[in-house]
DNA sequence: CACTAACCGAGACGGTACGTCTCGTCTTCAC
DNA sequence: GTGAAGACGAGACGTACCGTCTCGGTTAGTG
């Protein structure tokens, strides 16, 4: 049994958080993530701005926090084809790029993960961890079918496609098509085939 | 014949200009996008603020000029083939992306863009334009070759190239493997490609 | 019994306020009133310049704070007559606009303050108060003694004393006479005597 | 006979001149002397900042000449007493500090000659010397009626005049009373007759 | 029931950067 | 050489944030 040493003091208030967080979202897409300051949040979520502090270690963790950890990783339905599974996984990674918090924070979010090597290093387990787990299992059941080799490069394909979905969408700020999952899948289901 | 008015007062010192341009290569590499500061460079350039301003609206536009602006634009080889033309494109792409200067500065430069509506509306015309042109025309010869047909969407390919070569080196800071541009350019050539 | 609503937040440091007072006094003979920058006294305070703003609302107000406000008022002697007691009382008047912060400060200091409505309407409760006091006591004695009637104008014969000390030592620059002061109350001395 | 070495290049233009004096002469009713920049007066003026430099050396130069300058010098009736002739120069004193210009000049003005070592030593020829010339001929008089004694401190009575008028107006901001003039000369008129 | 420890909102703290303004000088072309 | 125009290096302005610190006060568990 794992005997944790009591915790001593007044525990967190849990509403705080929340505040902090639901404030957070609203500001990010209000005022963009740039000009989002730490200390509107406070101001916003009615609490000091060292009860963030305390919480998280600045804007970015703060905001990864608020924008993507409410997603939900709903299963891929199992289409029968490669090209098919990958539209799906296309097709939610445009979903999740496009929702107002995402589209409003991702440019500059990567920017300031990209910019510092603690947080560099975490960006494919943060952001790219269900993405990647869906696309092992796509190729999965591709190399079951025989659809493919068994010698997928998952991350470069992953980079490649949410790459092409973020670009896309979140720096050149095009609107989704709605064959736009279909025409990215098709592309690139084609390119791993087994010949 | 265009007859210019004559310009009035004393002309810009390009020597101000260069060594502003200069230093803004300098010290975004050093010190990274977010963490340049416009009165380091003017220090640095010895020059006042003033004579920053009056050329660039602010960090965006300087820092673009100074470091995708000196870019050479180099003609692309006909390798015969669509994926050997593909290859070098990338290649192209892969160099840029990684030089120095435009990896300190890419990530936020971009979320910079991206988060301006003004500039953000210019990103295509900044940043992809010389690599459009080049795509377009390895398109011309391989649907001359027959190996594609006339349809291609040259816009969602680039930005397909583009973003996959920016998320994997930029955004999650992968070194360029020897071999990342063939691989891309294979999964992309074998997806665009006429059955 | 008045009750004050508990101060919020921490509270401000009183030795910022003394670092400021004593940079802006020493700034102030240094450079002379003009010369003196708000950044510079919250350099030379090790302070940031917020925690000045946070006080003072412009360089008038903290100069007048750390020049103005030092200042004791010791008592007039009685000295048994006008002419003396208003020789004593043009002398403080020569003491405080002679100290050097004050002959440094003065002139800038009373334009900018004549400058600003807001101000302007303090100078007399501000720089003139306790003059005003020690003359009306002296006028008192004076009416007393039968050497003065009633209705004595004490601003107007104030603004003289002091505009007269003023402007020969502030203005024009000159020193002070030894018999300085005699000389300028013996002139209003007999001026508003009864007769 | 005095020979020039003829003048050679471009003439000065004399519209150049007056229109940066116009131009001053409204600048600093408008902005209020600390307010008024250079530039502002150039632009106002259409002419260039190096014309003003050209012709003043500085801001305090060309107010005062702006403003100070015009000024008509109109001989002082002899009113045959002492006190008569002080209420008149007290007046002329009067009138020309209450000018909207010289008022919107004359504490920043006067601050800034005090301020700079070169200017302060010729206050007293710039703005005092009309006035002294008035008052010497005052006491000459008030000597021959035997009104006064030969010793009177000419340079001292103007301070305080001048100081009372300038204290009063200029930096308290009172509004000059009818009787204003009466009322100062009358004090230092009896204060400086022969007993 | 006192004590201790961590949390809380508020806001002051030293510091840095912002983008604008003014200074007095310099550099161009036109007259 | 003078003129208007305007660029130049320098540096002050007052504001906004940063991330930390310091108050009085609250809320828990411990002794």
């Amino acid at each position: 049994m794992t005997s944790f040493p009591a915790e001593r003091g007044r525990p967190r208030d849990e509403r705080s958080s929340a505040a902090i967080i639901k404030a957070t979202a609203e500001l990010v897409v209000e005022s963009g993530y740039a000009a989002m300051s730490i200390g509107a949040v406070a101001a916003r979520a009615s609490v000091g701005k060292d009860t963030i502090y305390r919480r998280w270690s600045g804007k970015p963790e703060l905001v990864y926090e608020a924008v993507f950890t409410t997603t939900d990783t709903a299963d891929l339905p199992d289409t029968g084809t490669l090209q098919g599974d990958l539209t799906a996984l296309v097709q939610s990674l445009i979903d999740e790029f496009s929702a107002p918090q995402a589209a409003a924070a991702l440019p500059g979010l990567l920017a300031d993960f990209a910019a510092t090597p603690d947080l560099r290093a975490t960006i494919r387990s943060r952001f790219l961890k269900p993405a990647k787990e869906r696309l092992t299992e796509v190729f999965d059941r591709a190399q079951q079918r025989g659809e493919a080799g068994a010698d997928l490069p998952v991350d470069l394909v992953l980079d490649t496609l949410a790459g092409a979905v973020f670009f896309h969408l979140g720096i050149i700020g095009e609107r989704p098509a709605p064959d736009l999952a279909r025409r990215i899948a098709a592309m690139i289901a084609r390119g791993i085939e087994a010949r």
